[in-house]
DNA sequence: ACCACGGATGCTCAGGTGAGCAACCTAGAC
DNA sequence: GTCTAGGTTGCTCACCTGAGCATCCGTGGT
């Protein structure tokens, strides 16, 4: 009986959802009242045979976004659909837009909006649109100019965003990490920079991604570490790094001997920020999604429907 | 503005079927009026940016068979759904199961039912349920007794449905292929196998199967062909078989000479048979379906979501 | 044989929703 | 400036649907 019912309600589904029939005239097709194809109809839901979809670029997760909400300490959490997306690549297309989208929206608008610089917050700076907002005037939280291949990226990052805002930009003219500490010491004393990283701490607003600890990273890719260093951090812990500072799956900093030679942005700084949007995306950044919000280096998440699974701890 | 729209119907979407909100409410929160609301939700609806699954082994695709019914002169198409499938097994199987139930539901029931051999065969004779029906008697329509290689299974599928059925099973006591033709003459005429095959040829509804033309084919497999010998049978055009019999893709015979040394049912026969249900499932199999609905061997078709695409030449 | 009980069934009724229609903008032609 | 055509908007109304409720039915206990 259970089984004739359920192999009845999948039927009365096909007819409703498929051949968008109503009830009425279901029940006239299986010989019964329509109460009993809206009680079909109603355990095919519960069941979760009925899947619904939002198949578009744009489509986020609310129910998903609401969880992170409520377990996480997270003010807010966007979270971009993956349904009929195929490479990594357009996941984290959809998830810079988003973030883009998001920056749009934040009320009260930044006066002062620190950024960090990487492949994903290039890709924000991209979407974001023209006139976004009235004279935000962007900073860079973190060390890394000219270094990176394409030098320029990690500057036209901010210009972009600054620009498109009508508002100025303000990098931070210094290597992301240094060899030694008493040159560090150095060159975040001399003014230039000095002002910079005091402008970076008293922004409004922050908007950063995540690296993975693995041989990928930006900072193997711009120079500032080798494949052995990075794994040598992992060995220690690592699960990535945000503004170019490595932690733990606790949000520790895994090497206070190379931290102490990282320029930019404090943890603690972030983490007692306002309003501190991380921005990650890709399979291979779950753990480090999780580090991050798990110890509340940020307010608000903009990621993909796996990587906030992930953080939700509902993966196996 | 139409861009506009599109977010919109976006966000409508996730408000209506994610967070079962009313339109009325969706209204609010966009500052949209309910009418609006009602319209952007259509409108995502006809875009296709909602999709709805039916995600069940029963679930069938009734709009994919009724464009079969119209398209194709079939008299009926069974299409199984192949949301949530990850195997080749899994979609043969659903197939299998659909078939049996197919069969089930056959009215006018049949009081001799002919069918073919193997593996899906085999499946669908393990899927029909106990008491199907009630005195069905079951023919083989070819030859392949007890040459393949788990002997006997051939034998088992006819006597398993009609044992359900509360028949008796007559098997065609004769190999498939015989290696000259004076030899295959001479069985035919042998009174055992000419009863059977009369029986056969007079069944009042068909039941088989179709086979890929590559060295998987059961045939190869039970030893009545080479590999080679279907390699040269691909170079003459053939698409596949059923009932051991090779044809194109115009649903011809191949090579006249081994078919005439085939022993079993005519295409013919089949062609003209009042209900002829053919079972076709598997990615390897898109063009032999084709080629035996395109050319009126079955009045009845019984297939996964792809392949029945593939027959209405859907795909790319 | 009788009764108590849980689950299924059919119904009422209050919303929710889509089709169809009139009013209204808007943009271009003259 | 005026007019017209096409598209959009707000609305009515009839229909569809889900929640809640009374009833029925079969089962197991006494």
């Amino acid at each position: 009986m259970a089984d004739t019912d359920e192999l009845l309600s999948i039927r009365a589904a096909e007819l409703y959802y498929e051949e968008n029939k109503t009830q009425d005239e279901i029940g006239t097709v299986l010989r019964l009242t329509r109460w009993k194809v809206g009680r079909l109809l109603a355990q095919a839901k519960a069941s979760g045979f009925i899947r619904i979809e939002i198949v578009h670029p744009r489509a986020r997760r609310l129910s998903i976004e609401r969880r992170l909400r409520e377990k996480t300490g997270l003010t807010d959490a966007i979270v971009v659909s993956s349904a009929g997306v195929t490479s990594d690549e357009e996941l984290q297309s959809r998830t810079a837009q988003a973030a883009a989208d998001y920056l749009s929206g934040l009320r009260p608008v930044p006066r002062t909006l620190g950024i960090s610089w990487g492949r994903t917050l290039h890709e924000v700076s991209l979407h974001v649109a023209q006139g976004w907002a009235n004279g935000v005037n962007v900073v860079q939280i973190n060390g890394g100019v000219s270094l990176n291949r394409r030098a320029g990226t990690a500057a036209a990052t901010a210009v972009t965003i600054a620009h498109k805002a009508s508002g100025a930009a303000t990098l931070l003219p210094s290597p992301a990490i240094l060899e030694r500490l008493d040159t560090k010491n150095a060159i975040e004393a001399d003014r230039s920079v000095a002002a910079v990283l005091n402008l970076g701490a008293a922004a409004s607003a922050y908007l950063f991604s995540a690296g993975q600890a693995d041989q990928n990273s930006a900072l193997v890719d711009s120079g500032y570490l080798t494949a052995e260093q990075v794994a040598e951090l992992v060995r220690k812990g690592a699960v990535g790094d945000i503004v170019g500072r490595y932690i733990d799956s606790n949000g520790n900093i895994v090497d206070p001997e190379l931290d102490g030679r990282t320029v930019g942005i404090q943890l603690e700084q972030l983490r007692h920020a306002k309003t501190a949007v991380a921005v990650i995306a890709g399979s291979s950044k779950h753990a480090i999604a999780r580090a991050v919000v798990g110890s509340g280096l940020c307010t608000v998440l903009v990621t993909d429907e796996e990587t906030a699974l992930a953080v939700l701890g509902d993966d196996s």
